[in-house]
DNA sequence: CTTGTTGCAAAGGATTTGCACGGCT
DNA sequence: AGCCGTGCAAATCCTTTGCAACAAG
């Protein structure tokens, strides 16, 4: 069973919830859609001129979405959460230009191997990781060294 | 130049800032203290009887440190944002346990080099990181085998 | 003196919650 | 019928900002 939706309608009944049209309409443009929506966002696009559904329901929904262990919460540099659908078959880490926002997905076999090596050292029974790393991309890169003050500095990305 | 305290008041007159005592007084017990405060902790520890200083100068001055290089913002699983002393001779991530909270330092040449070349198979600049690994301790770890649900589960941990 | 800094309180932004209503089961 | 879920608006929580008084350089 692979389908998330799938997923989250088992999960729903399995748990003794109830499989609501607003719930359903969520989790469908929340697959279908690229990654690391804000609850803002997703909510401008789960509004449609026939659907009334709140801000509230939206913010439930990507919760109940995330104790389904189908969607994680991120916080990259901005105070607002951003969620990503969660494939297990398919992990991976993120790469962000601090300079024109870019964000790589990324996964490296190598630092997952290590970091389970990091972890039991440490006793510890690892469940799970986040990773960012942050940079600038090429073409940052290059701008910055043509003018260094067109670009926010890493420090300054990061402050919030 | 080790000591921050030093550092910080150098960054203060290089940039034509002021040495006030709140100031002080902020990065003294923020220096000294223990790692990852969150704003609210370290306005407590800072206002004593004989200090009148406000909760807007403690954010403004947590920021200032993080321009500064010293502090780094960082957000766990909780939605307030923690500060570190930043000491650029030793650089660390964390791991953290999902059952009590314990946050042990971590720190893995390995796992460094590795993300240097990830980075640059993806042309970019790298210039910072972050890595969280989330898991159990082995206590938790043991407690959970004797009773399931005595801790909250991981997902939930990481909801907010 | 000039300009940055402070404290307070008000403003802001994101997320949660109380509550009455509506809809599954 | 009983209970969960929804929408709305009010409430919270954390953080930022405007402003007048103040203090460092």
């Amino acid at each position: 069973m692979r389908d998330p939706l799938l997923r989250f309608a088992g999960y729903i009944t399995e748990n003794g919830l109830k499989n609501t049209p607003q719930r359903r309409r969520i989790a469908e443009i929340f697959f279908r859609s690229g990654k690391h929506l804000s609850t803002e966002e997703l909510y401008d696009m789960v509004r449609g001129p026939e659907y009334g559904i709140g801000q509230a329901t939206v913010y439930r929904t990507l919760k109940l979405l995330c104790r389904a262990g189908l969607a994680r919460e991120h916080h990259f540099g901005d105070l607002t959460a951003r969620y990503e659908a969660l494939d297990e078959t398919a992990h991976h880490d993120h790469l962000i230009c601090t300079g024109c926002g870019k964000n790589v997905e990324i996964v490296d076999e190598e630092i997952e191997r290590q970091q389970e090596l990091v972890a039991a050292r440490n006793e510890f029974l690892l469940t799970s990781h986040r990773m960012v790393l942050y940079g600038l991309c090429r073409e940052c890169a290059k701008k910055k060294k043509t003018d260094p003050d067109a670009l926010s500095s890493p420090a300054d990305y990061k402050l919030r």
